[in-house]
DNA sequence: GCATACGGGAACGAATGATTCCGTTCTACT
DNA sequence: AGTAGAACGGAATCATTCGTTCCCGTATGC
């Protein structure tokens, strides 16, 4: 199959893949950039979903999925207790979903839809939670609402590129999991720390 | 003191607390919402600073000072090395200059003098941090460079008023502390933990 | 009394960004 | 070969937001 209609099918994923970076690293930008990044036009984008919150709509539920999935394989594959909780939080950091989920807050009307899943990916979540606190590997006075918190903070952290940007939200998860694991210890961090040269480039744009 | 004069006066201060009020809740807050707040007309700020760069600046450096007075004040106050880097950092949290700071970063040139407080600050940072390390209550694998960026992650936090989100930044704060502190133990989180209202609750605004 | 510094806030103009529109291209089917 | 129409690209449009300027009333200090 090629052609037109190929071409359709492939910018169908092209718009959602450039959308999905493009609003990551910045909920707010125009929706030119995301037909930019993502080689069309912008008629392109407005013939697949009718105006700019139609498609964010679209990302937040997708970012909603992957939310689920990855709480559901955890819970499938983990071994030990410590290993699911853990898992579970650098899935949801690697997901990166949250910074786009945070931004849209309040923005639009949610579906009916999207609002089953926001409650299912709670539930969810507040089960790994549960087990974790069960089986005595995690300090049971934070709460779910904690780790929900904790990971905006993670998401907030942004410095160089994404690869680096992951590379230190993971470091600060591994922090955040000394803070979280009973009994209490530290485990060598990940990813080299940041330097200070880092920090100050973003002084001359 | 009374008349014109006094109403000047007092309009310098009232628009300055203005300023830091409007601005640490939304860096990008037009400068009406300022005048607005301040109870002042828009004229009023222009005729004490000539554009909304020079207003940021002069809130920037206000903060840098503020900054400088927590490190120098740990330092002289604290008795014990661990109550001084856990001073040091809940003393910047307090300051809460980092949500500006980091949002006017790259956006103007810094003044001479900002250059040499923030060179100083720095300093100061680093002198904190390294007493902590050497006196073997901070884990010597953080950097300078993470204790900054963690006070970027507290200072996304904002849920509720000002208060509540002082009061759950400072929770936050305790859990970073307990990942940093040498020995790895656990101390209880100050604060009533978020509630999972109050998340849901930016969903409608 | 009155010249004037001060402050209020409407008006202006630039910039940004979502959405619409139109001419073009290319496929599918006759 | 020829044509209808789906898909595009991207310029034009339209609304909005915000920094800045301007004009005017006021009351203060001489």
């Amino acid at each position: 199959m090629s052609g037109r209609k190929a071409q359709a099918a492939r910018n169908d994923e092209l718009i959602l893949q450039a959308a999905r970076e493009v609003f990551t690293a910045d909920p707010g930008a125009p929706i030119a950039a995301v037909a930019d990044r993502a080689g069309v036009g912008i008629s392109a984008l407005y013939r697949r979903y009718p105006s700019k919150e139609a498609l964010l709509q679209k990302l937040c539920g997708d970012g909603l999925k992957l939310y689920i999935e990855v709480c559901e394989r955890v819970m499938r594959e983990s071994r030990d207790p410590w290993e699911e909780f853990a898992g579970y939080m650098r899935g949801i950091v690697d997901a990166d979903t949250n910074s786009l989920t945070i931004k849209l807050a309040g923005t639009f009307q949610p579906t009916e839809e999207l609002f089953r899943d926001a409650v299912r990916a709670s539930e969810l979540a507040t089960e790994v939670h549960r087990r974790a606190v069960e089986a005595g590997v995690l300090r049971p006075d934070v709460t779910t609402a904690d780790i929900a918190l904790l990971f905006e903070q993670l998401a907030s952290v942004r410095l160089g590129g994404q690869e680096r940007t992951s590379q230190l939200r993971h470091r600060f998860l591994a922090l955040a999991l000394d803070a979280l694991r009973l009994p209490p210890a530290h485990r060598p961090l990940p990813g080299p720390a940041p330097e200070d040269g880092e920090l100050s480039s973003r002084w001359n744009p």
